[in-house]
DNA sequence: AAATCCTGCAACCGCGTGGAA
DNA sequence: CTTCCACGCGGTTGCAGGATT
């Protein structure tokens, strides 16, 4: 339904630009700008679809596009937003000034996947592939314990793209219409506050895993693999809730939540601009991290860079020290934050592992910590206009 | 030098979503 | 409330050019 047939209709070119096309695209826009892309092609004298210029000019014509290589950084950026956002492109393009989300999709497919990949690592989880290493402890519920990770992830995921919606609208609205569209921890003042967001993200979580009644309907297909693993998940969060005392999300002030993060003091304060989507999520308190955060703690935990330090894995070392992608790694938060003195364990445990000893678990904590912060400050710095946070 | 393979990128395709009618 | 339209997004494809045999 509400498909565009433009494209379906005989007559109209495909393929490559020409010279000539790109000119009366570049002149119409520049005079008029694009307007509707449907009824472009015809004012501008082209015989294209409307969706083949909009595509043209979004990712090649457009004058504030930079092309050619990208930098270590914007790798870095990348990688990071990638292990935090997956395959949104237009999300992480919106960090990535002046790449459009067509050209940072290619060079992840063509050459940071690959690269991931000859690492040893899951490009799409960033997480080792090496399995086997993590069930070296002979531990009978890995794959349960990887599935309830990969659900949390998601839900994580859903419920950051959920709020994002919330708040589109919220903002697209100048917050007049308070208390309305479902999100009943709005109404409380205007705009929405801090606090105000962990209730509805908190009712939302609690949504998700079963706790009341209602489904949390995810505005991306990555509700297939929800739904398909609700029952993990509901295990998995149940037993998150049931360890936390209730923990997860409370109507906690600002005060409450930034004693557990405190590096997101600046963050916060553009909270109209820059909201990131896991802050919503809750914290544990004997972790410091957000319920989101936690439940992509395999990604840090399991992190190329810790394993690249552990001393237990040489032949990723190897690998890894040929390239500048090592140092991309190492120093996308190692650096600042002291994530290279982690454990040697190599591929790490699982965050359900409670067993761990008291300081092997503050350096989990702490990498985690310091994962994500160089995340958080990542977020932190880029365009306000971002849409995303 | 020619043929084949590989890589990277531009462009297309199909789907989901929001909003208007 | 339903249907349709327009748009944006992410996955995929096809081709050009470089590398290799």
């Amino acid at each position: 339904m509400g498909r565009s047939p433009c494209c379906d209709k005989v007559g109209l070119k495909k393929g490559p630009w020409t010279p000539e096309e790109d000119q009366k695209l570049l002149a119409y826009i520049e005079e008029h700008g694009h307007g509707s892309w449907r009824a472009l092609p015809a004012k501008a004298g082209l015989h294209r679809c409307g969706k083949s210029c909009r595509l043209r000019w979004t990712n090649y014509l457009r004058p504030d596009i930079k092309r050619g290589k990208f930098s270590l950084q914007e790798e870095k950026t990348i990688i990071q937003l990638h292990a935090l956002l997956g395959n949104r492109w237009s999300a992480i393009a919106n960090h990535l000034p002046k790449r459009t989300d067509n050209e940072i999709k290619n060079y992840w497919n063509t050459h940071l996947k690959k690269r991931l990949a000859k690492m040893g690592f899951d490009p799409v989880t960033h997480k080792p592939k090496n399995d086997a290493m993590l069930s070296r402890d002979g531990q009978s519920n890995k794959s349960d314990a990887k599935l309830s990770h990969m659900a949390q992830w998601e839900s994580a995921r859903l419920e950051a793209e959920a709020r994002l919606v919330r708040e589109s609208k919220l903002r697209s609205h100048s917050f007049n219409q308070v208390g309305n569209g479902g999100c009943s921890g709005c109404n409380s003042s205007l705009g929405f506050s801090r606090a105000s967001t962990f209730v509805a993200s908190g009712q939302l979580l609690a949504k998700t895993a079963g706790i009341g009644g209602d489904h949390f309907e995810s505005p991306t297909s990555t509700l297939t693999f929800l739904e398909n693993s609700k029952q993990q998940m509901i295990e998995f969060l149940g037993t998150s809730l049931d360890q936390q005392s209730g923990s997860i999300i409370k109507e906690e002030s600002e005060h409450d939540w930034k004693s557990y993060m405190p590096n997101l003091g600046e963050f916060k304060e553009g909270v109209g601009s820059h909201t990131l989507p896991f802050t919503s999520i809750g914290f544990h308190h004997d972790t410091w991290m957000p319920m989101a955060l936690e439940a992509a703690s395999w990604t840090a935990h399991d992190s190329p860079i810790k394993t690249s330090t552990s001393g237990h894995c040489s032949s990723l070392e190897n690998e890894m020290e040929a390239e500048g992608f090592t140092e991309l790694l190492l120093n996308s938060s190692g650096e600042q934050s002291g994530l290279l003195e982690g454990s040697g364990n190599c591929g790490g445990e699982s965050s359900e592992n409670g067993g761990e000893s008291g300081s092997s678990r503050r350096d989990y904590l702490e990498d985690n910590k310091n994962y994500w912060n160089s995340i958080l400050n990542l977020v932190n710095s880029s365009p306000s206009h971002s849409p995303l946070f």
